[in-house]
DNA sequence: AAGATTTTTGGGACCGCTTCCAAAAAGGGT
DNA sequence: ACCCTTTTTGGAAGCGGTCCCAAAAATCTT
């Protein structure tokens, strides 16, 4: 492996002007430039970047972190299905930049707090996935200097902000379809209370059930994780109940445990109850009955986080929180009444 | 931020003394290690990963590879299903070691080749997901001194080797199971040509029918990749045959196409015709009816990888690539004649 | 052609850490 | 107390770059 200095020995200039040609300094006559330009290919040298960033401070790497949910010691890692879309878009956004991705595993050996781990690689920014606001060592990372992002837990900082789906109005849109589809008990089975995303959808759930005249039935709302097996025993909690819904609104996962829970206690989707989910997962069209949901766009959010971080990274000052909106996604799970 | 120089001037030793109780060297007396342990934690120092590695040429971190096939252009991001659980497999492993996983963006702007992205970040190690071998300069990457391990890619190297499937033994399975049901009549939908995979299990899919005195039929074998869309064209074709197998294997996605093909025909699943999948994605269980299908055991071939690559790492001498049994699932989707 | 300017180049410190080598300190033996 | 070992420590070079500052070369003035 060839370095700058063999570099500058065979071409027969200084270092220092080899950094420049590297760095497109202006300061470098075309001359030398082509001559050096001339070795470094025959050389099939490359900059080592690590070295680099040792002086410049700059390491053209983004930092992610996978949540780890007190709660439910519920760990993310780059397996989850909501983030894999989102991890795309801004795996495409920074990646155009020149930026790759650092993954930190949750590894036990080395324990060091969220901002040391950035420090000790140098990233330039740091992506939080699914983070609960109470996360230990969360608070102190807020006021470092270090660019981040945070994906659905509204939280802000020195050099930090987040992209999120519109929450409050997602639950209002699949509110409002059921109301239009004649449907007035309504049930909600939702998620985790730390986090903010649940806590914003049952805000605009309540909500839009106001706007309606409808009534907020206490039985018919069940709060819990994001899981098949949730669902299957929330909805069976529901179903006990003397006076049920007609309708239920729940995150995808939690809707596919419903739907288990529904037929086994002999009903059938849409006719006997109606279920519209949250998030529009690829599960979605592979169901049966095909789900009808509220859409997140989780590319779009990823590009979000993308060039958010960017911004930051740059010092603009425009930063602010992203909320990219939702869309229904109708399929067959919901009837008209 | 505080640097090895800061300890040992506030310590009142020199900064190699410093290193070494960092490094936990045995030549350090017990005063001075507590002493600068004391200091250490007082100033909550942590040393530099990136400076460290500069001199250490050990970085603590295994580069990720995402594929492109050339033939379809089609990107394996880390959104991608079948390799999410791969990933946390070594993610697992390789993070109990200490190691972070940096993910190389498929960045235009700087198109490097594989050992260039790997000397330019100092990896120590290398995975490469699904790629092809016949991609553009892996040739030259594998006689490099670059440890690395290949997933579903049979293709080994100075310090390359790899790890998949039992893919021929898998398709038999598949083909047996079938035979056992009293299929006679059976079809494949296969994956891409240029995959090494694909290209075992229609050896095994073969074998397997000579085995058994079965007929193998040009008509009811298509290849193309793994999709639903493929998976769709592919059964529609199989299906406008006079003489029609009575049950298919195929890849699970090709297999959710194929229902769809089925569906359309006015046939039904598994009466009329059995279909058996490969790989178990998360979907399977989901669909209707529930696809019964080889297992791959993805999170095991995940840690198979990161074992394998550590091995490499270390220079053990007993490298050699990994097979992963696989093991079917029933549910569904055959039934017997 | 000499002096003043501007452009181009090289020297060398520095980033934060490791490690070799030699010097200093401590311990042992007589 | 003196010499010889062994343990502990510090000095300094080096990893592969960047970048400031001053020296050298080139260009421009008059």
């Amino acid at each position: 492996m060839k370095t700058i200095n063999d570099i500058a020995r065979i071409t027969g200039v200084s270092t220092s002007t080899v950094s420049r040609v590297l760095n497109n300094h202006p300061s470098v006559s075309p001359r030398t430039r082509t001559k050096v330009i001339e070795v470094i290919k025959k050389c099939e040298y490359r900059p080592n970047a690590i070295a680099r960033s040792l002086t410049t401070k700059k390491s053209y790497t983004i930092g992610m972190f996978g949540a780890i949910f007190p709660e439910t010691n519920y760990v993310f890692h780059l397996n989850n299905d909501f983030f894999k879309d989102i991890i795309y878009g801004f795996e495409v956004v920074l990646g155009e930049k020149g930026y790759d991705l650092l993954y930190f595993t949750n590894s036990n050996l080395r324990d060091l707090s969220f901002t040391e781990k950035c420090r000790n690689r140098n990233v330039d920014g740091a992506i939080f996935l699914g983070f609960s606001k109470d996360t230990p060592n969360l608070a102190d990372f807020l006021n470092e200097e270090i660019p981040a992002v945070f994906i659905d837990t509204n939280i802000t900082g020195k050099r930090v902000s987040y992209v999120t789906s519109t929450n409050v109005l997602g639950a209002g849109q699949a509110v409002n379809y059921l109301y239009q589809l004649g449907h007035q008990k309504i049930g909600f089975i939702r998620g985790i209370k730390g986090q903010s995303t649940a806590q914003e959808r049952i805000k605009g759930f309540k909500q839009a059930l106001v706007e309606k005249g409808l009534r907020y039935n206490q039985d018919w709302v069940i709060s819990g994780s994001y899981s098949r097996e949730h669902g299957y025993w929330a909805m069976n909690k529901i179903l006990e109940n003397k006076s049920k819904p007609t309708a239920i609104f729940c995150q995808d996962l939690i809707a596919f445990g419903a739907y288990k829970a529904v037929k086994e206690h002999g009903l059938k989707i849409p006719e006997d109850i109606s279920i519209i989910g949250f998030d529009d997962i690829d599960m979605c069209s592979y169901v049966n009955p095909p789900l009808t949901t509220i859409r997140q766009d989780r590319y779009r959010m990823g590009r979000a986080v993308g060039t958010l971080l960017l911004d930051i990274i740059d010092y603009k000052d425009d930063i602010s929180p992203i909320r990219v909106p939702t869309e229904i996604v109708e399929r067959e799970s919901c009837r008209s009444l």
